[in-house]
DNA sequence: CGCCTGACAGACT
DNA sequence: TAGTCTGCCAGGC
C-alpha cells in the first residue's frame, strides 16, 4: 500500500478527513487518527499535520489528543484552556485534574455505526 | 548525509 | 494517572 509515511498533500487529506469524522462530543488520540488515516504508527505525522492545518480548514483538530487524554502545549489552540472549553462545548466531560476522560470519551471507529 | 527535534505511543515503575 | 525511558517516523539544519 505505502510505505512510508511521507507528509504528502494526499496523506494531509485522508488526516483531515479522518479528523472530519470523529463525532461530536468524542475524542481520537494521534495514532488512532494516524491508523484510520491508513499511516499506522505515523502519530507524530499527524500531530504535524494538524499544526499545519489552516483555520480556515475548519476541521476539529481540537478532538485529537494524544493517548492520555491530555491536550497539547499553549503553542495550539491558543492555549489548553481555549481546547478543553471547546470541548466542553461539546460535551466532553473533564476530570478535576484537566485531563479528559478518555475511557468515555475516546472515539471507536465502530461508534460510526452504533450511537451509544 | 548525519544529528536533533517533535501537537506521539508503549512498557515499566 | 503520572514520570521516565525507549521506539518510531518524517522534517529541518
Amino acid at each position: 500500500m505505502r510505505d512510508s509515511t511521507e507528509i504528502t498533500p494526499a496523506v494531509s487529506r485522508e488526516v483531515h478527513k479522518v479528523v472530519a469524522k470523529i463525532p461530536h462530543g468524542k475524542v481520537a488520540a494521534y495514532g488512532q487518527v494516524a491508523e484510520l488515516s491508513d499511516i499506522p504508527g505515523a502519530a507524530q505525522e499527524v500531530g504535524v499535520i494538524m499544526s499545519r492545518v489552516s483555520s480556515g480548514q475548519n476541521l476539529p483538530c481540537h478532538r485529537v489528543v494524544n493517548k492520555v487524554g491530555a491536550m497539547s502545549p499553549e503553542y495550539a489552540f491558543g492555549g489548553a484552556e481555549r481546547q478543553r472549553a471547546m470541548l466542553e462545548g461539546e460535551g466532553v466531560r473533564f476530570t478535576s485534574d484537566g485531563h479528559i476522560g478518555m475511557v468515555r470519551h475516546t472515539w471507536s471507529e465502530f461508534e460510526q455505526f452504533s450511537f451509544l
